[in-house]
DNA sequence: GTTCTCACA
DNA sequence: TGTGAGGA
């Protein structure tokens, strides 16, 4: 995981936060939390802790429940965005591998 | 003062 | 989903 990534999922950040920049209630996050379509961290007293990844998430979960999409919706879609990423990963560092040893037969004939 | 869980006139 | 109770 990348240093950029490794600070997007720092969480870190209390509920009323969370609020303002989502302007849900925090009765809402937490039921969303229930249906597993955020997951923030626990701290001190069992205080939630979210992260930028998390107020992304709230975001497109009010958009998506606007659109009419039901909890259930939301949740297949953050898995077909899950396994996209994936892919898009494995296909990145696929691209970097042929990439390298294109490189290196150049640098044989180079010299 | 803030957040947490649980329960429902 | 809102709201109030009772704790931490």
């Amino acid at each position: 995981m990348s240093e950029r990534e490794l600070r997007r999922n720092l969480a870190i950040l209390p509920m009323g936060t969370i609020r303002e920049l989502t302007l849900l209630t925090d009765r809402q996050i937490r039921y969303y939390e229930q249906n597993e379509l955020i997951s923030p961290t626990r701290g001190k007293g069992g205080q939630r802790r979210f992260s930028l990844n998390d107020v992304d998430r709230l975001l497109e979960i009010k958009d998506f429940l606007d659109a009419g999409d039901s909890i259930k919706d939301i949740q297949e879609i953050f898995a077909k965005q899950r396994r996209k990423a994936v892919g898009k990963q494995d296909s990145e560092s696929a691209l970097r591998r042929s990439l390298q040893k294109e490189f290196a037969q150049i640098g044989r004939f180079d010299r």
